[in-house]
DNA sequence: TTACTTTTTCTAACAGTGTTAGCAAAGATA
DNA sequence: TATCTTTGCTAACACTGTTAGAAAAAGTAA
């Protein structure tokens, strides 16, 4: 009897609706503006329905990142393709990773939990200035005893800044323990490839 | 008359009142858990007092996020003041940037808005490890062609996504448009020194 | 077709959230 | 003492995630 698998099917269609209608909110207004009862207004079904398919909201945020995830992984998979060496292999990627998070921002956020206290407010935070200041200054004079001065020195600290945050918020993300060394030995490798990098 | 005075300075108390518990709050159950009854319920007060001193949830968050980039500065500026050399200074400066960020786990995620879709179950995402060997790949065989072939590709995949994360979060919560060029540059920075760092 | 069972779907509620209008009480001033 | 200003509160609005339990629909067996 095909009843079994038409309801099978029903029932993934309606995980599908669900998620393509909370995708649709979260492109739409961002992903901290998405709920429940929107999006079973969108898939014109009353609330519980969804929670009959997603244990919670979580669930479906979930799901959303594992898609992203998903989506990140077959766009490196044609830009390793496409490139031959593994110099240009690594360089494709890095820009497919990179084109992949400006192209999908609502996707990236999702995926790493990113977008909180407001974006746009950031920018008010007069402490950040300080900071850049802060970090700026060994940095210009380690340019000039360099062997290369016309190196840019907000172009290093960005370097630093943003590699040490991606380190950290990665390592904060992932609660597993056994990486810690790892992590600080990647952290000595940056510093060390930072350095020479400056000098060189 | 010093009732002016007075009131100016109990104005103050109430407000550094209102930031020390939502601070409380924030390191009790997490930033994502705070809310402003729960605040006005710590100070003894009704709710509405709160939005005499903030205009909303969000000022309080900025407001403490402004505190998290003055501890962290106050941190850098001692790690620049115990060291010499600008090597030294660098170094120091990333060491004491790291345990700033593990140390008050808590700032860190309030001032870079991580820790949702909750970090704990980031590891169920299957298409992570997808993600890995995706780019162990290529950095395996340039450490194999390299002068250094003992070199962790582990070490070297986690400074590559590390790198890139950071570089996109930054450049995703900033909306400053103009640094644009500046980031891309930085990416640019990044894969050679990456490529070189492994050849070498 | 009818009676029964299972599945699906909904209404309504609980407990919580940010935010604000409007009133009451307290404090300051004349 | 009377007036004005500041301060604080109650109560509400419009949301949020989540769930219990009733109603409706669909499937099954006689």
């Amino acid at each position: 009897m095909g009843i079994a698998e038409r309801k099978k099917r029903q029932r993934e269609e309606m995980r599908t609706a669900i998620l393509e209608a909370a995708w649709q909110l979260v492109i739409q207004d961002g992903w901290q503006a998405l709920s429940i009862r929107k999006i079973a207004e969108v898939i014109e079904y009353s609330v519980p329905v969804i929670y009959d398919h997603f244990a919670n909201k979580e669930a479906i945020l979930l799901e959303l990142t594992r898609q992203g995830f998903q989506k990140l992984n077959s766009e490196l998979v044609k830009a390793i393709s496409q490139s031959a060496s593994p110099e240009q292999q690594i360089e494709a990627m890095a820009y497919a990773y990179w084109r992949f998070a400006f192209e999908n921002t609502a996707y990236y956020q999702v995926m790493y939990g990113l977008g909180i206290p407001s974006c746009e407010t950031v920018n008010q935070i007069s402490e950040l200035s300080t900071f850049s200041e802060l970090v700026l200054q060994p940095v210009k004079q380690l340019i000039a005893a360099g062997k290369n001065p016309a190196t840019d020195p907000f172009l290093k600290l960005h370097t630093f800044w943003s590699m040490l945050h991606g380190l950290i918020s990665i390592n904060i993300m992932s609660v597993n323990e056994s990486k810690e060394e790892l992590n600080l030995m990647v952290l000595k490798d940056f510093i060390a490839g930072f350095i020479s990098g400056i000098k060189s």
